[in-house]
Parts: structure tokens; C-alpha cells; sequence
RNA sequence: GCCAGAGUGGCGGAAUCGGCAGACGCGCCAGAUUCAAAAUCUGGUGAGCAUCACGCUCGUGAGGGUUCGAGUCCCUCCUCUGGCACCA
């Protein structure tokens, strides 16, 4: 097990530091599940009947224990401690330990038909409550999960037999078993308030439990569900509903005993929201944050609860029965116990198998040979002249992604992870530019390691979290510096490409389908077209070899990039390929003569227009690129390399910074086309540092605005590029078709933005 | 059901802060070149109306709102994609 929730904290927080996509950061938040509230305990009541009093005075004067001291009290985990007087019953997960403890022989007098079980398989007749809960807990740990998510819309359940007190005001409420309860979250047990909680008032609906209203929701809410539910009874015709006083009445008095109204509104539907607390006797008419505060406090000097934080996230079971995952470096003596490898053991390899498959046998209680134990000689090692068993089972699979990034630093190092100086050269990144500093120091330097990460969103909650989690194990053993892995995420989108499926659903090869008619067909059959990521699963997968062999893999390398923006899903459509292809060929003719491959390039200097063009472009590549903006920044040097190909020869400024920008995105023809510019023969265009913009030749003298009337462009207008708003004024109402327009009518506004319009108002 | 993202021409997409919607490419149409074709080059290409070179109206999934001005901000709804699944 790795206790990746003693990091849940810190790796809720660090998230506010790194630069990622924030629906990613959500993910991840949402993933771990911090909850706030509280842990509660309740006396369950024996059979013989304890005496719930003297409970509460031991309690009094013990405080909170760690743990419960008897096998008579339920902890449970609230995030609404404030709706304790609405807690009607409790429910333990099937498999809680309390269940077999607390069942008494026979049902209580008086127990409901309805409580007695209801879940499909029930025991005909009446059962005694033993066989009855035991035949629910058997069928709830037989269901796959798979059935749970099939049958989530009906609630199941069993009532124990057995009561508990309630700690606020010493109700006696019972104890049902139900699967809607989980184990592995919280304690397993619940106390269930079901007016306040959809699952808890779904069970109380159906099992016919009472749900008293604990908290008083707003106005609105109010109206929609209360109003509604009683306008059309006939009791409700003397009522004023549009009264929130009345509305107030009708939900505060629903379900109390004698006191429903006549039956006018009983509550059928839960309101989880926060709202003001009712019929409860210690916070009664707190909003419900002070009311939480408040009444844990008043628990906690009795003994009976603690603020307590909960998460979603599990422990991450580090082992798995497969043959494929790397192997532990673990051996276990004659006695069993564990050692570790000496350094000089390592590294352990995978044994060669024939067989991965893990070893079956007929008895079920027969412990599980993993793939490994097949390898009988390997998982015996001799160490010391005494026989070792190797650890048989492997690391799962997040295992080696979570530090392959750190080993790229230092690949050929046999000794260490990654020489401490390495990693600090890489690794360490100061927030500000300018030296790395020694050490990490939060002020000055980033959290994250890596720069730029470039993913897949599916990673968003496994890879990712346990990435950081490892890291932030190395980082605290002082192995890293940086106690975040990944600075800036970026979540490429996918490769789509259309899918078939035939008349059963069942996906075909795509590369067999043909179009006739609008329609598809595959092998005589019409199938279903849809779009899909591209992959195995879909049979939708197409190689790019074929492209890379008619075009080059720079062409298909920049269609890649060009298709659209990079954090987009798109479809892959070859149909489009010739217009990057055309691109670079056009380029090569622009600065290669075709005939007799002589260079065109002219070391003339470029006339006014093209170098402002010129610069225009790098200024604008340059961020498209920093932004990840391949397909933008391409379009960018495609209407530069455009305005190129009317001269006769370009001048060698344009040229040169031209192919340095292309370098990045075609390197190939990039370098070949900078080996013929002839710009140092030896060197490769590589160690080139990317052209600048000069800021001068960015600015425009003059610049067109539009001029707006009635929100359309009825004219343009060019203006001094630092023409103030009221000389633009001057000249947009001088324009003659702006004065044509404006004939008859009143001006009563104009707005002029210096630089972008000007928009005249008329009425 | 919940969370997240996206809907713009025939197609992929562009529009940095709320300021000229449709950059760039594909496709299509026309012209040049050619014996012809491919390739290449030039021009055109959102829809409708027009006294088809002035111009007008509509137009970014639907409907409302804020604003002098909305693809962009706010509300409601629809569709699609991805993720999660009773988390107390």
C-alpha cells in the first residue's frame, strides 16, 4: 500500500501553484474528495437494554477516543453534523463488522412488515432477523459491481433489529443494513437524515420511515417544491402559497407526529442545499455554518464527536498478479519476512516465461499463484549460503510512469536516479529567468520540474496524481529538487476518424468500408457511421506511413500540427494534406530556381512593405508559438511565404528568418534549404537562435479604422496610428459617406476607440 | 444523475482585452499557361435581395438579457464529446 492520502492535503493545494488546465485541477480536486465535517458516535442499544445515561457520563469524562471502545457504538462521518435531530435511522455497508454483532434473536414488537427486508432473492415467510440480514449481506457481496450500477434506482435494504440513541436528543432510531452504504468510504456506517440527503430520503420512502425537516430551505426553493406539490389539493384553497410564512408552516410542520396537515405535504423529495435549522434544539434557527460549528463543539465537550476530514481518494494497492510491471527488489526468509535487495543484487530482471498466464487451481481456498511463480528457479535466490523467495508479485502499471521523466535527465547513469547536479540543471527553474539558484526556494523558483508536459487528458486523475504524489515522496527524501513534477500541463486533443458499426453494434474495419450513395457499406452490409478517438478498440486506426511516403514527413508533420488547434480533438482527413504539401513546395520555388536549382535569394535589401510584413510575421509566429499555437503560426508563414512569390528574387533578410521560423515546424527542409542559403556550411540550423521582431517596424503611421452608425461598418477611415479619439471624431465625420448617412439625422453619441473604430450613435 | 469541454461557410478552422465575423488551408467556380491534361500561376467563393461595380438585409446551436457595440459577458434551453458513478 502507498499512503497517497497522507498527501491528499498537499496535493489539493499545490494544484493553486501549477500551471494547468483548470478543468484538470477540478478533476483532480474532485478525485481526492476532501470533505469536511465531523465523526459522531452512537450507543448502539443491547438486547438486554444498557443504559444509554450512564454511556453518556463515561463519555463525559473520557472524551473522544481514537477509536470506539465497544462493540456497541457505531462512529459515523457526517458532512452535515448541523441535521443530527433529523437523523431518523442509521444504515451500516453490508460488510461493516458491527453487523453480525448487533442482531438480536427475534424482530422487536411492532417491527414494520416493510423494514423486514426488501431486495430481490428475499427469504420467503417470516424469517427471524439473523437469517434474514445474513441472506442480505450474502447477495450484496455476490453482486458485481456491475449489477450495483444496474440496480441503483431501487433502494435495498434490512433492518437489524437493533436501535441506537441518538446523541442530540436521545431518540431511539434503528439500524438497517444497505448496500447504498459503502465500506470503503467514511467509517462504513451512516447516520441517515432523510430530508436532507436524496439517498436517505429515497431508503425512507421506500422502507416508510419518517422524515422530519431539520433545516429550513430558502424561499425559492420553497416555492417550487412545496407550493407545488399542495396548489392543487383542496386544503390548500384557504392557503395563501405565495406566503413564505405559510410555505414555511407547510415544510416545517410536514411529517411531525399529528401534525402533517391533515396530510397536505408530506416531504418526497430531499433538500441537500445549506438553509436554517429547525426543530433542533441546540443551534435551533443557526444558518447551517454556524450550526455545523456549533453543534460538533457542543458533541465534542460531551465525548461524543469530532471534527473530522474525509477523502475520497484511497490508499493505492502497489501490486498486482501480472507478469508485465517491473519486479520488486524484495525476498522474504524461511521465517517470511521481508527483505530488501543489496544494491549489489540489483537490478532484478523479469524471468524469460512461455506461459504468462497465472496458475488456476480447483480449490477456492488455495492462495493465488501470480504469473511469476511459474518461474520456479528465479523465485528462489540464494543469498548467504540460505534460500530467499522472491516477491512473486509486480508493480501495477502507473508504477513506471510516475518517474521515467526523472531517469530522461540522467539515462546512462548506473549509480544514481539522476546526479544530483543533473537534476538541478534540469529540474530548477527560477520564476524570473536568470540563474538556477542551489537549492528550491518557493519565492524565487517554480514549483513544477518539467516545463512543459504534453498529455492526454484521460491521464487527468491516475498518471497525474500519482506522478505528483511519487515525486512529492522523492522531493520530501531530498531526491528532488522541485516538489511538483509537471510546471505547465498542456492536454493535446485526440485523433479522430470515422467508425462503423454494423446492425449488432459491433465496430468493424474501417478500412473496408466504402461510400455509395451517402450510405455505407461494408462487405455487401450498410453500416452506421460515427467519430471516434482513433485507436484499436474502434478498428478505426490509420497508419501515417503511407502519407509519410507520398509526401514526406514533413508535410505530414505539419498537417499534424496545421489541422487545427492542439488541445482540440480532430478528424483526420488526408483530403486536406495537399495544402501544407503545396506550402513547402511553393516555398522551395520561391527560394530555389526549379530549372537549374539556383538560389533566388538576393542580398538587395527588402523594400519597406516586405520587411514590415516580414516582422509582422515573426512578431505574430512568435506567439502563436509560445501559445502552442502551431496552426495559427503555420497560417502565419503561409501568407508571408504568399507575398513572396511574386518577385523574382527574395531578399536574403526574409529568406533567412523565414526558414528559421519553419525550422521548428519542417525540419528537414528547413536545414536543406539553410545549407543552400549558404549561412555558415558547417553549422546546422539548429543552434540558429529564432529571428526577433524589431518593435519599430511594427507600428503603422497610418492605420484604416472602420466607422460604425446603427451598429453596422458603413465607411473606413484612415487616421494617424496615434490618432487621439478626437481627431478620429474629426475625420470620421468628415468622411463623405459617413455624412451621407448621417443626412437627417441627430448624432448623439460618437465613441471613438484610438487604434480599433469609431462608432456614431444616431437617433 | 453529477462534473468538465465544445457547437462559427460545403469541410478543417481563424478572430490576443467586448471593437471590421469567416485569417489560412481544403473543396468549388472562372481565367492564364498547354496540342491536351496534370502541375503551376491569377482572380472569385457565408446566405438572401438589388436599379447584380452604388448598396441593403440576415448570419457564429435556440431563445432572452447587459452594452454605443456580443462569436466573445450573464440567464434559460438543445445537441455532441470526454470523465465519474449512491463518497454520507
Amino acid at each position: 500500500m502507498m499512503r497517497i492520502t497522507a498527501y491528499a492535503d498537499r496535493l489539493i493545494s499545490d494544484l493553486d501553484l501549477l500551471d494547468w488546465p483548470e478543468p484538470i485541477k477540478i478533476m483532480q480536486r474532485n478525485w481526492i474528495g476532501r470533505s469536511e465535517g465531523a465523526q459522531v458516535d452512537f450507543l448502539a442499544l443491547a438486547a438486554g437494554g444498557d443504559d444509554p445515561r450512564e454511556w453518556f457520563r463515561r463519555r463525559e469524562s473520557s472524551g473522544w477516543p481514537a477509536a470506539p471502545e465497544s462493540e456497541s457504538v457505531i462512529r459515523v462521518f457526517t458532512t452535515r453534523p448541523d441535521t443530527l435531530y433529523g437523523a431518523t435511522y442509521m444504515v451500516l455497508a453490508p460488510e461493516h463488522p458491527l453487523v453480525s454483532r448487533i442482531v438480536p434473536d427475534a424482530w422487536p414488537e411492532g417491527t414494520p412488515a416493510a423494514w423486514k427486508g426488501q431486495f430481490p432473492g428475499r427469504p420467503e415467510g417470516d424469517v427471524p432477523p439473523r437469517a434474514m440480514v445474513d441472506a442480505y449481506v450474502r447477495r450484496a457481496q455476490a453482486k458485481s459491481d456491475v449489477e450495483r450500477q444496474v440496480e441503483t434506482k431501487e433502494k435495498t435494504g434490512v433492518f437489524t433489529g437493533a436501535f441506537a440513541v441518538n446523541p442530540v436528543d436521545e431518540e431511539r432510531i434503528p439500524i438497517f443494513v444497505a448496500d447504498y452504504v459503502l465500506m470503503g468510504y467514511g467509517t462504513g456506517a451512516i447516520m441517515a437524515v432523510p430530508a436532507h440527503d436524496l439517498r436517505d430520503c429515497e431508503f425512507a420512502l421506500q422502507f416508510d420511515l419518517p422524515i422530519p425537516p431539520v433545516v429550513m430551505p430558502p424561499e425559492d426553493w420553497l416555492r417550487e417544491h412545496v407550493a407545488a406539490a399542495v396548489k392543487e389539493r383542496p386544503e390548500a384553497a384557504s392557503l395563501d402559497l405565495a406566503d413564505r410564512r405559510v410555505l414555511e408552516a407547510l415544510y416545517g410542520r410536514a411529517c411531525l407526529p399529528g401534525e402533517e396537515l391533515g396530510g397536505i405535504y408530506s416531504i418526497r423529495e430531499a433538500f441537500a442545499e445549506e438553509g436554517i435549522a429547525i426543530h433542533s434544539e441546540a443551534i435551533e434557527g443557526l444558518p447551517t455554518s454556524r450550526a455545523k460549528r456549533r453543534i460538533t463543539g457542543w458533541l465534542d465537550e460531551r465525548g461524543l464527536a469530532r471534527e473530522a476530514v474525509n477523502y475520497r481518494l484511497r490508499d493505492w494497492l502497489f501490486s498486482r498478479q501480472r507478469y508485465w510491471g517491473e519486479p520488486f527488489p524484495i525476498v522474504y526468509d524461511d521465517e517470511g519476512l521481508p527483505i530488501a535487495l543489496r544494491p549489489e543484487d540489483l537490478p532484478v530482471e523479469l524471468p524469460e516465461m512461455e506461459d504468462y498466464r497465472p496458475e488456476t487451481t480447483d480449490d477456492p481456498d488455495a492462495p493465488p499463484r501470480p504469473p511469476l511463480a511459474r518461474a520456479r528457479e528465479w523465485a528462489v535466490v540464494t543469498i548467504d549460503g540460505r534460500e530467499h523467495r522472491r516477491e512473486l508479485n509486480t508493480m501495477p502499471n502507473w508504477a513506471g510512469s510516475c518517474w521515467y521523466y526523472l531517469r530522461y535527465l540522467d539515462p546512462r547513469n548506473d549509480r544514481h536516479l539522476a546526479r544530483p547536479e543533473v537534476e538541478r540543471y534540469w529540474m530548477l527553474t527560477p520564476k524570473e529567468g536568470g540563474a538556477a539558484p542551489e537549492s528550491y526556494d518557493p519565492a524565487t523558483c517554480r514549483i513544477g520540474g518539467v516545463d512543459l508536459y504534453v498529455g492526454g487528458a484521460e491521464h487527468a486523475v491516475l498518471h497525474l496524481l500519482y506522478a505528483r504524489f511519487w515525486h512529492k515522496v522523492l522531493h520530501d527524501l531530498g531526491h528532488v529538487s522541485t516538489p511538483e513534477p509537471f510546471h505547465r500541463l498542456f492536454n493535446q486533443g485526440y485523433v479522430q476518424a470515422a467508425a462503423y458499426t454494423d446492425e449488432r453494434g459491433v465496430y468493424v474495419e474501417a478500412s473496408e468500408v466504402e461510400e455509395k450513395d451517402g450510405k455505407y457499406w461494408s462487405r455487401g452490409k450498410e453500416v452506421r457511421r460515427e467519430f471516434g478517438k482513433m485507436g484499436k478498440s474502434l478498428k478505426n486506426a490509420v497508419t501515417p506511413d503511407e502519407i509519410c511516403s507520398t509526401y514526406g514527413a514533413d508535410t505530414l508533420r505539419l498537417y499534424e500540427m496545421y489541422m487545427g488547434p492542439l488541445d482540440v480533438s480532430k478528424p483526420w482527413n488526408t483530403r486536406d494534406i495537399v495544402g501544407v504539401f503545396r506550402f513547402l513546395q511553393r516555398l522551395w520555388r520561391n527560394l530555389v530556381d526549379e530549372d537549374t536549382g539556383a538560389l533566388k535569394v538576393t542580398d538587395e535589401p527588402a523594400s519597406d512593405d516586405l520587411r514590415r510584413a516580414l516582422h509582422k510575421t515573426i512578431d505574430g509566429v512568435r506567439r502563436d508559438m509560445e501559445a502552442l499555437g502551431f496552426n495559427t503560426a503555420i497560417a502565419k508563414l503561409i501568407e508571408l511565404n504568399n507575398q513572396l512569390t511574386s518577385l523574382d528574387a527574395v531578399p536574403r533578410e526574409v529568406a533567412a528568418a523565414l526558414v528559421k521560423m519553419l525550422a521548428p515546424l519542417a525540419p528537414h527542409i528547413a536545414e536543406e534549404l539553410w545549407s543552400r542559403l549558404g549561412e555558415g556550411a558547417e553549422a546546422t540550423i539548429a543552434y540558429e537562435s529564432y529571428p526577433e521582431a524589431d518593435p519599430s517596424l511594427l507600428l503603422e503611421d497610418s492605420i484604416e479604422v472602420p466607422v460604425m452608425i446603427k451598429g453596422k461598418v458603413r465607411a473606413r477611415i484612415r487616421v494617424a496610428a496615434d490618432a487621439d479619439a478626437a481627431a478620429m471624431e474629426r475625420a470620421a465625420l468628415e468622411q463623405p459617406r459617413v455624412r451621407q448617412q448621417l443626412e437627417g439625422a441627430t448624432v448623439r453619441k460618437v465613441i471613438c476607440v484610438p487604434g480599433k473604430m469609431v462608432n456614431i450613435v444616431v437617433g
